[in-house]
DNA sequence: AATGAATGAGGTTTCATTCAT
DNA sequence: TATGAATGAAACCTCATTCAT
């Protein structure tokens, strides 16, 4: 018992090799520059041994993508639980988890918001667009949860809590977008304060008393 | 000189052939599908004739980008031409300008955000950037324009007019992303009332006097 | 008829332009690099014109190089007609004539001794390879002839004119193709400290009697 | 241990393969005819395992190049090691050895003056460019040496060994351009009768007491 | 006579994946 | 379990040449 629950753990931490080779080049060299031969390099694995822990080359990326999703949940969930004490600022606690969840991995992040692109998922094979699916659901699951105990509070405006929700997340994405392109069109300093006078909008949007703020 | 008119029109539609095929498949089957092979097909050339219209695969979905951008950038010029008529409804007229430039062709918009990627265009020749700078540059210059006279005007909240014409276009960008991957999380039938809500939360946010719209 | 010899003209000037066109690119960017292309921007000519004065790519080059080659062999020539004044001096002059027709342009002798090439030859069609075979036996003729003419007086070793020609000419083409190569094996400057050993060497090897030079 | 070497001088005789395949393409159809798919074909490999072994197709060349090099460069040490033996017939056996080098496959001693031409180094990249260098220096040295006792054994000529150590490659050198170019100008049965009398004269000119020998 | 447009054929290289060992 | 070797399939691009006008 004792060799296959050892066995079983270094086969997992093959696997996180493997998975952090893939996002190392992804941050180093954008996507494009993910090869298996590269993964297979940095984890000091052969080619040929990567296909052992995964069937494929999406496998080891989707698997990178629910590994931290996995934590982003877990960040989420510990407001939801801890709810009562984040009342009087929970649109802030939100972001600043949103913040967090970037800030963690943004390379991942942003690998993340590329797989779930249409195109990608489409050419997906089917187990591994339910993994997807499922584990961005698990995330989506609790946003809703949490943005409706603020609409119930009456401590946002009135309306549906999961389209409210997916209006708040939108407003993220918007911004990450945004801090992708910078490149083409703005200096990188500026984005702090972009980022800011976008939160002041957002609470004066939603919160339904944002003087108190 | 009939003839060298008549032999720029042709040329200038054949390249706008190449170009739409170039669309369709990227709407068809997403962008790692589109292949020269496939763009000559459709365009009814030959992969060979492709290079004389365009020096390379890039070139050619650069000037997709390009023309589109243009289109944008004169309907926003429209709207600061005539700011007055629209100083009432000045945000909403922007956001439905935004949604027409989306509309008019959604495939070419997310191909340009595509581009627009630190990863992607960092591999770009020289002048292919340039022309993409250029573009964009025109575009935010515009933009940048309407939110400052609405900012002069007291039309919306009192801050830096740059700064504020990005947050604007960053909670656009947030929606389009969340439709982009709307594949994964949610029936497509629910967009338009994420959209709805998310203007409403942000004429809240944003305008100076909400309660009068 | 004055017309028609008039087009003969421009025909034949156009048809330099493309052949100086085409030695043009050899010289500045190697064999290579000339396309129809480059020709014809060179020449101010379209592509498709070049074919109406050459049938092929090839036609061109061989052109440029029997040009060449019937400039050699008149300077030959002259060296012949005169050759009881050049008597004392005969090896000398002969080596000086090989040395201008070198320096004259250098590459179209490189791109000549190319052409020569077994290889390249055997894929000419049977009319240019004609063309360069005959242009060659006259250079070759009239060396002859010379070499014969040293041999009867004494000037040179006892021996077949012919092969004796041949050797010289090899003992000069050998210096050429070191000087050709010079870029891996050694500095420029070295090359004339090795072509006057090369000659004092010869001279030795050949006049039959060497002191008295 | 037994499958490790068994393994590389597997691999070392792949690579000879593919290094063959390409000489003969090069002998029967010439250096334009040398394509990956041909190499591929004639070495029993797909083409894409070509590069395993090598990382262009430049590098295979070059690989056969110095191989071919080394020969001979071993061939030159072993006449250097034994020169008082040789004393008697220095310039002799140095041409022996020429012509060895060369008849050992006359076709990869033309490709590697081909390559060492300008044009053709000027594109190689760095790390190819130097192993000819290294290779090309090596054969030099060792030339430079014996000729350098040779002047020193007052054997030939007073002068600098170097200057004469390239006079006598290069009347080689002319020999072999010749015979390249023979299919023009002559018929190959009068080769020999040429290089007899080609080291006859030069004998002459380099040796200090020609009648001596 | 002249040319812009078009193309067929071919070249090098890359990479995810498989398989014998 | 692990891997070195091998490959099929595809991608982008080039160029001499032809053809309709």
């Amino acid at each position: 018992m004792g060799v296959i629950e050892r066995r079983e753990r270094e086969k997992s931490i093959r696997r996180d090799c493997a998975i952090d080779a893939a996002l190392g080049i992804y941050k180093e060299e954008g996507y494009h520059a993910i090869t298996m031969e590269k993964i297979a390099e940095r984890a000091e694995l052969s080619r040929a041994a990567l296909y052992i822990y995964f069937k494929s080359k999406d496998e080891i990326l989707i698997n990178a993508i629910i590994t931290h999703a996995e934590y982003f949940a877990e960040q989420l969930r510990i407001i939801y639980d801890n709810r009562e004490k984040h009342k009087h600022r929970l649109l802030e606690t939100m972001w600043e988890c949103f913040e967090n969840y970037y800030e963690k991995d943004p390379d991942i992040f942003n690998l993340a918001q590329y797989f779930h692109q249409n195109e990608i998922i489409r050419n997906l094979p089917d187990y591994l667009r339910d993994m997807l699916y499922k584990s961005g659901s698990n995330v989506v699951h609790i946003q809703h949860s949490i943005v409706g105990y603020g609409v119930d509070e009456g401590i946002f405006i009135q309306c549906d809590p999961r389209t409210l929700s997916e209006v708040i997340w939108t407003s993220f994405l918007g911004l990450m977008e945004l801090e992708r392109s910078k490149y083409i069109f703005r200096e990188k300093s500026h984005f702090k304060v972009t980022r800011d006078l976008a939160i002041k909008v957002f609470m004066r949007g939603i919160l339904n008393q944002p003087d108190k703020n």
